[in-house]
DNA sequence: TAATCAATCTAGTGGTTATTAGATTGTTAT
DNA sequence: ATAACAATCTAATAACCACTAGATTGATTA
């Protein structure tokens, strides 16, 4: 009868390690953190993490399996998208830790880090403040459907492809701040090395929009 | 050129499911739970989590691995603990999603869950005040170790082994919240099931202090 | 109806992981 | 010293997982 404890909790445990098998796969997590930026079909979805679109499928079979994605049929295409806003918190949750206890991570991390700009604040108060009073810009970088899907209040969208020709749009006189997918993504880098390049004053947000809203959720 | 940002997100993420491994093993997920409740020596844990101190050891130096704890020579022993309190968030936030999402979780847990008490309030906050007027007791039923770790605000220390011969050192005219390690635990049903059965009036706190301490701080 | 496209399913392969048993290290007590 | 003990290390096996290629399904377009 003692033994019969023992198979419960097993069940018990066995089931949320369902849960973390799926956070276990590099690939499955970039695919999550694809998600956390809204829905996308399969082909998209392994175009962006780099792999074949059978991977994918499979990667995102577990995905389902493990109940943490929903899809629906739009015409050809199969949309995913995450089942519970907790998935990306888990995500938010999971790199943050990683963050902090892996000093590999640190080190990949700072290789693509730009250098701060002491005019723009990187707490997310005073940022906002700054944003809602036009002091500085906030940049979304991300392609255009993920800004639609959504993205940081005060944020405005050009997708890093097209800033180059869309320049004249931004102002010299203000800073520019930049965010795109999260920590993981170069977008936002890559954007403020351009926009410093050519003479505007920019700094990056480290943050997308899971970590922005699991922050601001405290 | 373009190839290089690749390798940079393989390694990134590859980081990050490191952690995600540690996660995937249910024995693993019991080890952590155990640890949220205080240092233990790697044969407490065996023991608590019914399985040989090898691969005890074997787990926890994934656990090692992966930075998620620390070790201290202690004698003959060897303390296991968490390296950081994130830890113990993960294990929360990771066993909470699981069961928001998982169906099968939602039902094993039914069944080592006691019926409510409706006197009993099951927000944290009026629990508190209660708890705080002395108008409920709240019994921290495991190990007197795990209580001397840490334990809730104005809990009293009965372990579950001594609870039968304790019985007199409980009041029959208010309530008695008992707690332990968390909802994959089954002491407090127990307790619960006791107290009740010698006529006390009782109930079952689902959260441990790792869950505790997340609600906490927010 | 045929052709095309997106996505999945099936089966197979190489690599990884959980678990166990046997030998080994470091510490304490006799 | 020697014995006893806690814990780890090494090696071996069976189960599992990531990934690839080929065949298949379901919806759209010609």
């Amino acid at each position: 009868m003692m033994k019969n404890a023992r198979k419960i909790k097993d069940l018990l445990y066995e089931q949320v390690a369902r849960i973390g098998k799926v956070f276990s796969s590099p690939k499955r997590l970039e695919l999550i953190e694809l998600l956390c930026q809204g829905e996308k079909t399969v082909e998209t979805l392994a175009h962006e993490a780099s792999i074949s679109m059978k991977l994918a499928s499979a990667h995102l079979r577990e995905l389902r399996g493990a109940h943490l994605v929903e899809t629906e049929r739009r015409g050809k295409n199969i949309l995913y998208r995450l089942a519970d806003k907790a998935v990306a918190g888990l995500w938010v949750h999971i790199h943050t830790l990683a963050e902090n206890r892996l000093i590999e991570l640190q080190m990949e991390i700072q290789k693509i880090a730009t250098q701060p700009d002491e005019l723009v604040p990187n707490d997310r108060e005073t940022l906002m403040k700054m944003a809602r009073r036009g002091e500085v810009v906030v940049l979304d970088v991300r392609p255009a459907e993920e800004y639609l899907a959504t993205h940081l209040p005060f944020a405005r969208s050009i997708p890093i492809d097209e800033l180059r020709q869309r320049l004249a749009e931004l102002p010299k006189d203000r800073p520019i701040v930049a965010y795109c997918r999260g920590p993981y993504c170069l977008m936002a880098k890559d954007a403020v090395d351009l926009l410093r390049k050519e003479g505007f004053r920019s700094a990056q947000l480290r943050d997308g929009v899971a970590e922005w809203e699991v922050a601001a959720s405290r």
